[in-house]
DNA sequence: ATGGTTGCTTAGCAA
């Protein structure tokens, strides 16, 4: 099972990039974060003929997520599921391809200090919550997304740049920690322990041609399922070009 | 401290 997650930063200004991704890398799984779309206005109908189902929580102007697979998605459920006023779109999850799948577009935060900064550090409580209380321990669980967190210096290409900030606070770096310590590894650092992997530069300040970029977005899996992923990657070429999401996907495969 | 860029929506917000 090949499952690949991206922050598209807008599904509708992407959707080339998009067709071309799924087409390059042929994943049985896509997570997109950042449609800035609601359902309607989700291209069902091009992924539907790139050989996907969708599973979209959307939402106006910002956030939304979606699981794109092969097979129908069952079992979809969008939200937290905590019953709290929710009205950011920024999870959504689906069985598939033998596996519950979690697609997750963690908070920014904006801000250390900020209102924003504290609704991303509930909201981490809230995902460590949600798994405790929906989801069962032995299942095959992935949870990928913008995670909006980098777990570790080696993450961060100039740490001096980011310290303290809030992809890089202890805080952030905590509460992440507390949801992987639920049961999940991080499949990417399986792969690449040493780090100098990055997902996401900012369009500002030539992030990208000046190598400053973070690894922020994740794929966890139970340990069973970690156990038996055999590769996980980014597509960096994916930042290169015209009109390109300040992230590039990450790639991983199991043995299932 | 501010700046720098992109996208949605059209002046200001969010990242």
């Amino acid at each position: 099972m090949k499952l690949l997650t991206w922050n598209v930063n807008s599904v509708r200004a992407r959707e080339a990039r998009l067709l071309a991704v799924l087409e390059r890398h042929k994943p049985d799984v896509a997570c997109l974060q950042e449609l800035k779309a609601l359902e309607e206005q989700f291209p069902a109908e091009a992924v539907k003929a790139a050989g996907y189902h969708a599973a979209v929580n959307g939402q106006k102007t910002w956030n939304g997520v979606a699981i794109l697979s092969r097979e129908p998605p069952e079992d979809v459920r969008r939200g937290l599921g905590d019953g709290a006023p929710d009205p950011q779109a920024r999870l959504v999850s689906a069985r598939v391809a033998g596996a519950r799948v979690i697609c997750a577009y963690v908070p920014n935060g904006e801000e250390v200090g900020s209102e924003k900064w504290a609704y991303k550090l509930e909201w981490l409580a809230r995902l460590r919550r949600a798994l405790e209380r929906d989801f069962a321990k032995g299942e095959p669980l992935v949870l990928a997304g913008d995670l909006n967190v980098a777990p570790d210096d080696k993450d961060v290409a100039k740490p001096e740049d980011w310290a303290g900030t809030v992809l890089c606070h202890e805080d952030a770096r905590k509460a992440l920690a507390r949801v992987a310590a639920w049961g999940l590894a991080d499949v990417v650092r399986k792969h690449h322990p040493e780090g100098g992997l990055y997902t996401w530069w900012d369009y500002r300040m030539l992030a990208f041609p000046k190598g400053n970029g973070l690894r922020i977005d994740h794929v966890l899996a139970t340990a069973p399922l970690a156990d038996r992923s055999r590769a996980a990657s980014v597509d960096r070429d994916e930042r290169k070009g015209e009109k390109p999401s300040d992230h590039a996907p990450v790639i991983a495969e199991f043995d299932l």
